[in-house]
DNA sequence: TTGAAAGCGCTACCAT
DNA sequence: ATGGTAGCGCTTTCAA
């Protein structure tokens, strides 16, 4: 099983093993028949190279590591391969980790990955001493900060959402969302509909504002089941995820309810997929794409200009309009 | 930007590094005292192993590779998670890939994992001359095996839904799944289940046989819609899907028709989530924690036993009784 | 144009 | 119980 190495090919060559070396990498110093010689033995040895050597002189593993602690959740399957395919553009290749954070960064570690993207927000302190490169995707929290940070701004969706329901004349506005956890993103756009709400003076009504519980489909729907039989109804409906929304428009299909004629609906989470729906939303967030492209293109820059500079980058929130909202009559 | 080596570490200790490897590695030929002082110092420093290194020497970096070259499918998820929780009992761990197969076999190539896991049937020739030991997971073909793989066995799982059915005296038995699709596994499914109803003498009706298109859960519901206007009716319907069987018994609900008094359902994937669906499913398959283990067993097998065995362990499938199948009346 | 040798970070052996 | 050192396979100066 032993592999063959340079020196085995040096020797057959009858040249030293810095040359195969040279020729292997194809450097200009080499004579063109001496290379062509090398390159054609090596192939006969079935000669491949030993990355763990190659990786102990050379120091840079062109690779970026993401931690994604928690596999679920469709937009953020999305995003991750989106992230992928974007890194794949650069010389840089991807590896993920699904392990707790701690866990993940003491493998990418041993491993030199060249920079870390990890996608929570709850990283202790204690990953300051890291030497290497960290760029966090998730909602910047106002205490001090230990890396950068790319984040959305969730107030401003939320805003631009209720904005387009009250130039349609909409003021009976609903939330559907998950409140239910400790999780800073779900907490961001409740906060965001509720400040949003005001701005405009309208009203949030106790009953119009539903917690699903949880972030499935399934969640969505029997939240807006329980909407549903309140005796106000609301004339839109805002719902907190891609996912969620699914189980809204289920509910309120059901009921026989007409989207958009007999009430508007509005998704957070700007994926494509919104366009497969059972009925094609409008929805507002960060498109996927733009915010793929942005934490790559951070995260390259934090590697490359070896900056320690740590910023908070608030993605701006896009509208896009599909037949899900209506004007009141 | 450098980080730490042992060589800092026996600095700071003011040992040699040689010993400073010893009290990393725990070696008993280090004295208690000194040992716990290299340690401390050494988690202070923010000291972590270079894989490169330690695999130059030692030949293994203890690192398993899983590609997934789709990030979806909420089964795949917990199926990865369990494996990444399997493989934390042993002294391996984790990283994974979801780029495409060739890209990320390059990749874990660089890391010099030990061992990869494949999700995917259709791995190329292109990847014999690897020197890393590769397990597949996915469904055996008829042809020759380039490495092993681990299935389940999937007719059989259909024949024990069937055999299930048919003692509770279901005739008309109805199958929802994906048969769109170019996907060995979706084909070893609906093939199965055709196989087991000719088994008991069966009819396999024309119209109780729906394709779904797709692998969401609004598939499944669209498709049993379309199962719910035909004239004669089936008694029971199996589900190709955790996600596809959440759309159907959506469809059937909405109809009023109950489960399983009207209608008995059972579902094709042993998870545990079965249980916390709108109505808890009865259903068969692979348990996926059995999967799991069984997967990591086989593949460190490989891996420490150096064995070039090609190997076919098709796993048996478990059926799970819940209360969404009855006798019919 | 080629070769010699240092050194990447680590383990393991031998010497002290 | 600790230190010194060879060597894993490779790249990269520097010397020839």
């Amino acid at each position: 099983m032993m592999s063959v190495t340079i020196k085995d090919i040096a020797n057959i060559a009858g040249v030293s093993y810095s040359t195969v070396s040279k020729a292997l990498n194809d450097s200009p110093l080499v004579k063109h028949e001496t290379k062509k010689k090398i390159v054609r033995i090596a192939k006969e040895m079935g000669y491949t190279p030993n990355y763990a050597a190659q990786k102990l002189v050379l120091k840079q593993t062109k690779v970026i590591g993401l931690i994604w602690p928690t596999v679920e959740r469709a937009v953020l399957s999305t995003l991750v391969t989106k992230i992928s395919q974007e890194i794949h553009k650069t010389p840089y290749s991807m590896i993920l980790s699904v392990d707790p954070v701690q866990q993940s960064i003491e493998t990418f570690r041993r491993f030199q990955v060249d920079g870390m993207i990890i996608f929570e927000e709850n990283i202790d302190e204690t990953i300051d001493n890291l030497r290497i490169p960290i760029l966090s995707y998730g909602v910047a929290k106002d205490r001090i900060l230990h890396y950068p940070v790319i984040d959305a701004n969730h107030e401003e969706a939320m805003y631009q959402a209720i904005s387009h329901l009250h130039q349609l004349g909409h003021q009976r506005i609903a939330y559907i969302g998950d409140l239910s956890r400790n999780d800073a993103l779900q907490k961001a756009k409740i906060n965001g509909f509720i400040k949003a709400m005001h701005a405009y003076g309208l009203p949030v009504h106790h009953d119009w504002v539903i917690d699903t519980h949880g972030l499935d489909w399934y969640d969505g729907y029997t939240a807006t089941n329980k909407l549903l039989t309140k005796t106000l109804q609301p004339t839109a409906i805002v719902g907190g995820s891609y996912d969620i929304s699914g189980g809204i428009i289920r509910a309120v299909k059901e009921r026989n309810l007409q989207i958009p004629d007999d009430i508007s609906i509005i998704s957070y989470d700007n994926v494509p997929q919104m366009n497969n729906m059972e009925v094609p939303l409008t929805c507002i967030g960060v498109p996927i794409d733009e915010l793929a492209t942005e934490i790559v293109n951070a995260m390259i820059k934090i590697i490359e200009n070896n900056q320690e500079e740590i910023f908070v980058k608030k993605m701006t929130p896009v509208l896009v309009k599909r037949n899900s909202t209506i004007a009141i009559k």
